[in-house]
DNA sequence: TAAACTCCTTGACTCAGATCAACCCTTGGA
DNA sequence: TCCAAGGGTTGATCTGAGTCAAGGAGTTTA
């Protein structure tokens, strides 16, 4: 029955022009010219995922690489014994797979329904050598996720929990903001793609730490939630007072 | 008297030829052809900084990039109220610096006496858009390290004091016998690059957490020390183990 | 030759966050 | 209509690592 409904999804995922593709101007093809587009076009397939699904484990063959269309992936990493920590969240027109490598080095799994854009790795792997427009963006792309990861390293390492959780309700309601274009202005309200557990993998914290913590943010006044999702910020600033961030904001990502 | 001394080994510092530059197979220009490599050789200058010396504070104007062609130097970060965490180790062949970005994102600080191959932003810029090879491999070497900080997170939020202190030394181990290509068989010897005060910020502790881990794991017979510094392994696959690695040992970095 | 550093170690005490446990609410079968 | 499961909250208790404090060992300065 499960199976069922995805086939059903998949059959539903006719494929999309690059032209009117939602990601088109911030994934790995962002920079490509109408010829070049016109190649990826050939060799792209679309792949739908249930939210919960396990779209690679670590350690998997992996003969694909692809962009995130719509939806939300985690990587995670786990540990022989069960402990696990997430080591990225993937957003539309984030790139999944590494160019060159063989095996899944993280296990992703979707989060919610989730629609990606896939190319088999060879072919990709030829375009890119003679398409440097490709390179150049995925080059772009990955020293944005470096940073990302750096300043992941500072709050995994030096930040109180509750620093932590409001370092992690700043970044979804950035980002959040600059997809939806609300601006900065006024409060913002979105909701938490992620449960409480995600969000202790991610924080390396546990789960009834983060429960804790949101509710205290929450009485303090930082935060207000509608049911346990949705999340509404009166004050940004004071957000980031708490996330320990200089409180002008930082840069875009 | 510090300065005469630093001008003094400027001086010291003749260019180099990439041919015999021993970074040359690793570094950024590792995959250039000798045409290239000549391009590079005009635009090239070294510069040199002793132990202690900050390369670059983090948010000043940086008009060059780098490889490190020996020393050690490091990545941190800091909050207002003090706090630091380490983001990275830059070891002999890594590179400094973001082609297209104006300001550093970190403090860069030398921890030994350290020698660069610096280039200024623009002219490498402009060599990258035409010299594929060189954005080939940066590109690589980006994906590494993003690897590696994703590691590295997976340390800082999931390991405890003593697991984390064993990784530090895996890490620095597997590096050294690579580079001093002893390979893995019998016991490993070399010196820890670091006071126990860049461990901690390294690995998010304090540095008596560190001092007391390093104290136990010695007692335990996991490392031997000679003076401080001086660190005998006995058994990798043991120490792997106390890092809570896969004790297989893990690929090459 | 001592004083002043830097780097490191060790002990005693504290506390933030983990652990263990009970329980609530919502959803969706059967 | 009930029951089971997933997601979330809250309380009591425990503990690993932080904090504070004293002191050692080796080097450089004067």
């Amino acid at each position: 029955m499960a199976k069922l409904a995805i086939s059903e999804k998949i059959a539903h995922c006719a494929p999309v022009d690059c032209g009117d593709c939602p990601i088109r101007h911030r994934a790995v093809c962002a920079r490509c010219e109408s010829d070049e587009l016109e190649l990826l076009e050939q060799i792209k397939y679309y792949r739908n995922f249930e939210a919960g699904q396990t779209v690679i484990w670590s350690g998997d063959q992996m003969d694909f690489v692809a962009s995130v269309v719509s939806g939300i992936a985690t990587l995670t990493q786990t540990m022989e014994d069960g402990r696990t920590q997430m080591v990225g969240l993937l957003l539309p027109s984030d790139f999944v797979g590494r160019p060159g490598r063989e095996c899944a080095a993280y296990d992703v799994v979707a989060t919610t329904d989730m629609v990606m854009c896939c190319f088999r790795r060879k072919p990709f792997e030829q375009m890119m050598v003679r398409t440097p427009h490709i390179a150049q963006r995925l080059l772009e792309m990955t020293l944005d996720e470096l940073d990302a990861a750096r300043e992941w390293m500072l709050v995994l390492g030096r930040k109180t929990a509750r620093e932590k959780i409001a370092s992690l309700i700043a970044i979804i309601a950035r980002r959040d903001a600059a997809l939806s274009m609300q601006g900065m202005r006024g409060p913002l309200v979105f909701d938490l793609p992620l449960t409480r557990e995600a969000m202790a993998d991610y924080l390396g914290l546990t789960l009834e730490t983060v429960s804790r913590q949101v509710s205290a943010l929450k009485k303090d006044g930082v935060i207000s939630l509608e049911g346990k999702r949705r999340v509404t910020i009166p004050d940004m600033g004071r957000l980031l007072e708490e996330a320990g961030d200089d409180s002008d904001g930082g840069l875009l990502v």
